[in-house]
RNA sequence: GCCGGAGUGGCGGAACGGCAGACGCUGCGGUCUUAAAAACCGCUGGGGGCAACCCCGUACGGGUUCGAGUCCCGUCUUCGGCACCA
């Protein structure tokens, strides 16, 4: 450049070269990314931000600058690299800012955004800004309503595995029904005549059960500050929201939903094809929530004398659920002949018809009570469980015991099927569930270590029996005559025919393993419910009291018990007919396949996930592109009709109703239909994270005005091979990116199932430590705390490489760290070296040193390795230091006289291209000024060349014992032989070893020779 | 409670099972200067020794190994997520 005259005196000024190339790079349009051709493809893309109106922090850079470093190292390296950015631009923020300032949120939106765009051009990024989208924009939001059509007409058969046209349903039910659809047990069931008979009313409810986009009624969270809709993911467990703070209610609305849940097994398969954070992996399994077990088929039993049922009323379209069973969802089926009750959520459908006449009042008044206190979150463990008897009883399918229905709030409706068996010998739940309401508890899983002891009381033996046991074997503790016999479950027989004969009054029990229960006339074995009944009734005897509800309840009570009487371990079934004895897994299988032969239930894959709420009582989102006719049918807008836009309002104020300031305008409310009807637009708006799930497409082919994207450059430019962003979006922004990818994929309009092949998580930059008090406190950046630290404040003192440089070395990219205000000018400084040491490598040249051109190309070329390695591991840190050691050798070359030598000019041109993606303004200007022309960010990437890294000589150490005790340097291809006959002629080692003998000596060629003496 | 990370100098952090503390910051000493800044040079984990050197040291306790910051078992601390999910 003209401008750019080399001059030899000029320092490192940052401020008089980086806007002055910001310029040139802007105007020669140096990033645009080509079309699709025939070059490999790189995409690297950050997780595109909302635009706030406070800017970027170095915090927001954190981010920025890594993935910029990549992309210009991948465009060094000869690759298409697609590196774009847009704004996410709908949603609360936006909205709430824009009734705050009193101005249209576009308007807003594009001035932060604008602010943005001015601060990444400020730190040097290099994106393309011809692709720069807004989710807030028509030509944007088109796509997404778009593809929200798509979801609305399709839905997911379990058969094929994949979403097909909803149409295909239509066609099948009007054949077969339901009945080739696979569904659960406790899925409600449409005969085809039923299909065929039904009104357009009736089918549009049973398609609504199919459609991956549906309109249903549910009980959700309402932010009464923002006076919205939230997901669940959106309610903090204390109970309040995510953004405004404010405490969640519950309320029952009509809301749009995705049908997420259809996807939740190839979501939690499919983690395995990525290449991701294990922690984020981690916690969308953990989100997905996959478990394998069991439907089970309770029937209900005859209630006995005085309990009458409760006269079941039911509506003339008859559910075709009867009544007369109830189907729990297991993990345990191995425990079934455990289940000595059965519990029903509160809300669950089948309460009141199993509830008899006598608990009517009660179960009414706790379920009234639950629906009260749903509202509130409670911490678990602060968490007394409550429930009510209905009166009602059911059969136990595979041993006929008759068993009590109870209802409690611990059972969820929104898990299973909202009623489970309880089996409290092997759950927790249910164990401390039925103790507190004396519920019987029957052990039916041995315990896997065959553990049991056995209590003796003083005076309810005679005097011979501890040398008895003695003599038997036992192991026992005697505290002041309290025997507590220990021994396994297999002796259990043994030891009562031992023990039987000794006792004077009262009983003993065997207790973990082998169950018995030991009086003086009788052994009982605890194996059933019968057995429970017999032995709770003598303890009642023996002790005079009248209450005592069940054995365990007794044994609850003995401290000497408490670690023996609940496990939850998979293990061998007992007392439980056709499965006792076999291995755990197995015992499950076994159960499932016996359930499934005798039409008692069957497998099933449950998952925790639920639907994606996606409704918002909002202005600020795209508009569902939907109307509802004056007789309740849903129609979707034709594809033609879109976009749907948003009107212009007056006011985005949110109702106080619930409902969307949009239901206030009536001119685009609503709507005539070409048949005279009129309807009514829907008018809730989509989350946010509708715009965020395919965003990433987009870029691909960002102005198309016909299309989400031409075929070719979605199947060219994706997946996107990096992408980085913060850990808080691991689970809601990423599974609903992965879900929609796979409906589209499933859909053909796109070929690759996953979005996202590679995910880094940037670590958090927190405000510098200050102390407080002595204390040292460190805390997060915040306007409100006054300690944000912008890119604008750095960059002015210490330029943008500086800035970029720090943030790259500042730590290990995924850790947090507080920000060090020390740490720019320290890479300043490296800077300052590197412009010296390029330019005016004859200046203060000093002490004279040794240093061979050989040397010099092999720092060379190591360094190009190293840089490369750690780029590619995302390891940015050691990039730096990597170039921090190359710049401190090549001060050493220069004092041992390599300037102006061939490996002195190949070392330089080096680092200056090893620095242009860390520093691209330095480069740039260092590349002009010597001579090289424009631009240093279109060169290749230099090579490295093995054969000149290598080393000729290596350190290897000596230790004697382990321990370091003598250094040689030996040229690399030393023998072990040699390696070993130096060894002993070193007098250090030599003087290690003294008089004693040499065990073994351990010959590492090229790392060490360890002699073992002792 | 369950799941997943992380514990290394004054600080941020390096380290294929093979010299712990690279690189940088801070601090101390020095050179240059009338002085300061900048730059440059040296030192900077703890203890002992005049020194050569020696001992200890990667949260804690064990183990495997010729050799462990690194692998295995257990404990503690801490961060993040989930949490009555049957």
């Amino acid at each position: 450049m003209s401008d750019a005259k080399p001059d030899k005196t000029d320092r490192y000024d940052p401020t008089a070269i980086e806007k002055k190339w910001q310029d040139r790079w802007a105007a020669d349009d140096l990033y645009r990314t080509a079309p699709a051709d025939e070059r490999p493809k790189y995409y690297i893309l950050d997780f595109y931000p909302y635009p706030s109106g406070e800017g970027l922090s170095v915090g927001h850079c954190r981010n920025y600058v890594p993935t910029d470093v990549i992309a210009r190292h991948y465009r060094m390296k000869g690759y298409n690299v697609l590196h774009p950015m847009g704004w996410d631009a709908f949603g609360l923020p936006a909205e709430n800012a824009a009734i705050k300032l009193k101005t249209n949120p576009a308007v807003l939106i594009r001035r932060f955004a604008d602010n943005y765009k001015r601060q990444m051009n400020l730190i040097g990024a290099s994106y393309d800004w011809s692709r720069e989208i807004n989710s807030s924009s028509p030509e944007y939001y088109h796509w997404t309503q778009w593809i929200f059509q798509r979801l609305y007409g399709s839905w997911y058969d379990t058969r094929a595995d994949k979403a097909r046209p909803i149409a295909e349903l239509e066609a099948e039910l009007a054949e077969h029904g339901t009945s080739r659809l696979r569904l659960a047990l406790s899925d409600q069931q449409v005969s085809a005549e039923e299909w065929n008979a039904a009104s357009p009313l009736e089918r549009q409810n049973t398609l609504k059960r199919f459609r991956l986009a549906y309109r249903g009624e549910a009980t959700v969270n309402w932010d009464p500050v923002d006076k919205t809709v939230l997901a669940n993911e959106e309610v903090l467990p204390d109970g309040t929201a995510w953004r405004s703070g404010a405490l969640v209610e519950r309320k029952t609305l009509k809301q749009w939903f995705f049908r997420i849940s259809a996807y939740s097994e190839r979501l939690d398969r499919d983690l395995d094809t990525v290449d991701w954070p294990s922690r984020i992996v981690a916690m969308q399994r953990n989100w997905i929530g996959r478990s394998q077990g069991a439907e089970v088929i309770f029937v209900r039993a005859q209630q006995s004398q005085g309990d009458e049922p409760q006269a079941a009323h039911r509506p003339a379209t008859a559910a075709p659920q009867p009544d007369d069973k109830i189907i729990v969802y297991t993990t345990r089926p191995d425990t079934l002949w455990g289940a000595t009750f059965m519990v029903l959520s509160p809300e669950h459908p089948l309460v009141a018809s199993v509830t008899s006449a006598a608990q009517r009042e009660a179960v009414a008044a706790y379920v009234a009570e639950a629906k009260v206190k749903g509202a509130v979150v409670v911490p678990v463990e602060d968490k007394e469980k409550t429930g009510v008897f209905t009166g009602g009883y059911a059969l136990n399918p595979v041993n006929g015991a008759r068993i009590p229905i109870w209802v409690a709030d611990y059972v969820l409706m929104g898990y299973g099927t909202g009623a489970i068996m309880a089996v409290p010998a092997h759950d927790e739940r249910d164990f401390a569930f039925a103790l507190k309401f004396g519920l019987p508890i029957i052990p039916v899983i041995a315990r896997s270590d065959d553990a049991a002891r056995s209590l003796l009381s003083p005076g309810t033996y005679d005097p011979a029996l501890p040398d008895a046991l003695r003599a038997a074997g036992y192991a026992f503790s005697d505290e002041g005559g309290a025997l507590t016999v220990t021994l396994a479950g297999a002796q259990a027989q043994a030891y009562a025919d031992l023990v039987r004969p000794h006792l004077t009054e009262g009983w003993t029990e065997v207790v973990g393993s082998g169950w018995l229960a030991i009086f003086p006339d009788a052994v009982i074995a605890f194996d059933s419910a019968a057995a429970d009944e017999q032995i709770s009734s003598r303890i009642r005897t023996a002790l005079k009291i009248d209450a005592l509800p069940s054995f365990m309840a007794y044994l609850a009570t003995v401290p000497a018990y408490q670690d023996l009487i609940y496990h939850s371990e998979y293990s061998s079934p007992i007392n439980s007919g056709p499965i006792n004895g076999l291995p755990g897994e197995e015992a499950i299988s076994r159960t499932i396949a016996y359930l499934e032969e005798r039409g008692q239930g069957q497998g099933r894959l449950n998952y925790k996930m639920r639907d994606w709420l996606i409704s918002r009582q909002r202005y600020w989102g795209t508009p569902i592109p939907i109307i509802h006719t004056e007789d309740g049918l849903e129609l979707t807008l034709p594809e033609a009709e879109l976009p749907l836009t948003l009107p212009d309002v007056e006011s985005y104020e949110p109702t106080a109703t619930g409902e969307s300031p949009l239901s206030l305008i009536d001119g685009w409310v609503n709507v005539a239909l070409p048949d005279g009807r009129t309807g009514r637009r829907e008018t809730d708006t989509m989350g946010t994270f509708a715009c965020s799930s395919w965003y990433y497409m987009r870029f691909a082919d960002p102005k198309n005005p016909g299309q989400l994207a031409t075929p070719e450059e979605l199947d060219y430019w994706l997946p996107v091979d990096m992408y980085v962003g913060g850990a808080e979006h691991a689970v809601m922004h990423l599974l609903y990116a992965r879900f929609w990818t796979k409906v589209l994929y499933d859909l053909g309009v796109v070929p690759f199932f996953e979005p996202f092949q590679r995910l880094r998580n940037q670590g958090l930059i927190l405000a510098p430590a200050r102390e407080v008090d002595g204390q040292i406190v460190i805390e997060k950046m915040s306007k409100s705390k006054g300690n944000v630290i912008t890119p604008d404040e750095v960059v002015a003192k210490h330029g943008a490489d500086a800035l970029r440089g720090y943030e790259c070395f500042i730590s290990d990219f995924e850790a947090a760290v507080p920000w060090n205000t020390d740490g720019v000018p320290g890479v300043r400084r490296w800077l300052d070296r590197v412009w010296r040491i390029v330019l005016n490598p004859g200046d203060e040249a000093g002490q004279s040193g040794e240093f061979s051109e050989r040397q010099l190309r092999r720092v060379t070329h190591q360094t190009i390795m190293r840089v490369e390695h750690d780029i590619a591991e995302f390891k940015f840190n050691t990039v730096i230091s990597a170039l921090m050691e190359f710049t401190n050798a090549m001060y050493k070359a220069r004092d041992g006289g390599m300037a102006g030598t061939p490996a002195w000019a190949e070392a330089t041109e080096a680092l200056v291209l090893l620095i242009a993606p860390v520093a691209p303004h330095m480069a740039e200007e260092l590349w002009a000024r010597t001579g090289r022309g424009y631009s240093v960010h279109q060169q290749p990437w230099p090579a490295a060349d093995p054969a000149l890294a290598a080393e000729d000589e290596v350190e290897v150490v000596l230790q004697v014992n382990g321990k370091v005790r003598d250094k040689l340097t030996v040229p690399v291809g030393a023998s072990e032989d040699q390696l070993r006959a130096l060894a002993m002629e070193s007098d250090r080692v030599r003087s290690h070893i003294g008089e004693k003998s040499i065990r073994k000596v351990i010959v590492v060629p090229g790392k060490l020779v360890n002699v073992v003496v002792g």
